[in-house]
DNA sequence: TTTAAAAAAGTGTTCGAGCACGCAATCGAA
DNA sequence: TTCGATTGCGTGCTCGAACACTTTTTTAAA
């Protein structure tokens, strides 16, 4: 049985002219005399032509070379999935000339972003997936590469006021909201809530901070500001020693001390803190699955995971430039992923994605 | 710039011979001498050669008829999510030339499945995908397509001793076990635990069975056995009022009733009755985002749903029998989808996929 | 040694879209 | 009316793999 697809032929036939003539009137090229185009058109419309992709990406054989500006994973391992992402999503599309080039920059060293940053400039790449998470020296080159005419897609941290391709990531706020429902279900008696920037320039990480609010107002929303106190505080210890005698001193001060929410990937920090201290009541939530999260998880030191899933984040970044540059497809200005839950028990499912 | 891809053409050169004979190597086809057969397998493996599938679909312009044997959605609602992902891999497919003909029956008449699956051998597809809710009944025909030669694959329900393609759907014991946690979670004092099978042939259902007992062992291996009294029971109300009679018996035995694990989608049920009662403090765990759940999930009678992706089921199930068909994959016997943690706060992004 | 059959290897067409090229008709200016 | 330029339109090659078909080589029997 053969299938039954409309070709441009068939529209030549139909139209009494040439597949060349259709070809033109398809892609605004060349001239037709009007007549003629519209007679093309009509059948176009009647047959409910749709080009057959296939055909048209085996044609069309160039190279589609895609830059990705994002941080060393040697220096911090939530990095190491949006990498994994990028080259699962370049696998897929090599067949249709994908190639990505990573600059690799060091997410605590502003100018090492800046120097990659140039480079990808010099390079001129077809697109570029960014993870701009030094925002005030990323804005310049935001505008340079505009000039350019390079697409950019963001993710990881949403940006105001640029006009890229496309954000993914998550939805902060809600973000900060959920983390505040799966706590507050496990919450029996009242008591103080902490949330906790572990390691963090916070002036430079606006996300962090709509994750606070969408926690603090999950709290206000349910009228239990009365039965549970929201603080929150920044915690960096770039020697050793420092999250323990931060955390005494806060226990100190709000003995009552239910559950903790961290920001970031850096449960695991706390999580060391309350198993060390065999503080088995005190309830903690975070961000992502990295090894040392993964393992404090499946002790139980650690109830609930969200996962960002940073391996989607690249994946499907680098799926928006190819649908927009090789697809031609409209691409929408946002796309959030999914907050997904993870406990011990569903664990597995989230780290071998599809 | 061009891709550098390897071509059939390019190991033909290298091998000092013509495509013909790399195609016949390439396709196990016609006859090569064992010399040239080993010079071209090993300068394929050198180049590392991957057949453009591009090229390859254009050429094969075969079609591919699957079947799907699935019930009504407009007799139980949940059906309605795996017909949506039938469509939209049918969409993506199409380029391949994949068209899927529904056979729907009646989730409630097995005469209605037997007439249904006869008409599909009748058919001849391709390939099959299909929910087998009528284990008893669904038996003999597996021989049937085995036979037939007809690959297929099961969702939705895992079956035991038969030969599918491919079983696309959860760990049913995983799941109960997940229920148990979150419900445990928000269990201040000690109560008791109810395992409600609503409305469902609980005789054909193995799944059920295997949920409550992922449920009852994680009492059991967290020692939690003394604290929490797990029961179970049926559910069955043909007639209306039903449901809340069995319900208020059951509270009248049980009055520490704390919380309540629906196996199906058929929490709004028990949600209704808790809300109709005020019974704000018990704890409520179903699947499924199908409308009524969603809406209780809303009001918070509901507090956690955990999503069985039938969407992604029917998706899935059909990429798997292509890429079985078309892209010659390998296809691993058992694919679970995640389980996925619903509530009301990310409740969004499980609903529109992808 | 000849010859037919069988095996091995090579050639050429096809799929649908893209695009370069070239032919024909029309137009304008000298 | 002749020449070049412009407009309108058609032809044919290309992409990589599949496969039918043809040609060459080898093998075995006469």
């Amino acid at each position: 049985m053969k299938k039954k697809i409309v070709r441009i032929k068939d529209i030549a036939e139909k139209a009494q002219t040439s597949k060349g003539t259709v070809d033109r009137v398809l892609h605004n090229r060349g001239r037709v005399a009007d007549d003629v185009r519209e007679r093309i058109l009509a059948i176009i419309k009647e047959l409910n032509y749709e080009p057959n992709l296939i055909a048209q990406s085996l044609k069309s054989q160039r190279a589609f070379n895609l830059a990705a500006l994002i941080p060393d994973p040697s220096l911090d391992s939530y990095w190491e999935a949006p990498h994994n992402g990028l080259e699962k999503a370049e696998k897929e599309l090599r067949q249709y000339g994908v190639h990505i080039t990573k600059f690799i920059f060091n997410s605590h060293s502003e100018p090492s972003f800046i120097a990659k940053a140039k480079e990808v400039g010099r390079e001129h790449p077809d697109g570029l997936l960014i993870a701009p998470i030094f925002y005030k020296e990323a804005l310049p080159f935001f505008q340079e590469w505009a000039e350019m005419g390079i697409p950019y897609v963001l993710f990881n941290t949403q940006i105001e006021h640029v006009n890229p391709l496309c954000y993914i990531g998550q939805d902060s706020y809600r973000s900060g909201s959920l983390a505040a429902k799966i706590l507050r279900f496990g919450l029996h008696s009242p008591g103080t809530v902490l949330v906790a920037h572990v390691n963090e320039d916070i002036s430079n990480s606006a996300h962090l901070i709509t994750k606070e609010e969408g926690f603090r107002d999950y709290f206000k929303g349910e009228q239990l500001e009365e039965t549970f106190k929201v603080i929150s505080k920044e915690i960096n210890f770039p020697e050793e020693e420092g999250l323990d005698k931060q955390l005494d001193d806060l226990r100190k001060q709000y003995p009552d001390l239910a559950a903790v929410y961290v920001t970031n990937s850096k449960a695991f920090e706390v999580a060391a803190y309350l198993e060390k201290n065999a503080l088995t009541d005190i309830k903690l939530v975070g961000y992502d699955l990295i090894g040392p999260n993964q393992q404090y998880l499946n002790k139980g030191v650690i109830d609930f995971l969200i996962n960002q899933n940073p391996l989607g984040q690249g994946y499907w970044g680098i799926h928006q430039l190819a649908n927009h540059l090789i697809f031609k497809k409209e691409i929408p200005a946002i796309k959030f992923l999914p907050l997904d839950i993870i406990t011990k028990e569903n664990l597995d499912y989230y780290l071998d994605p599809q």
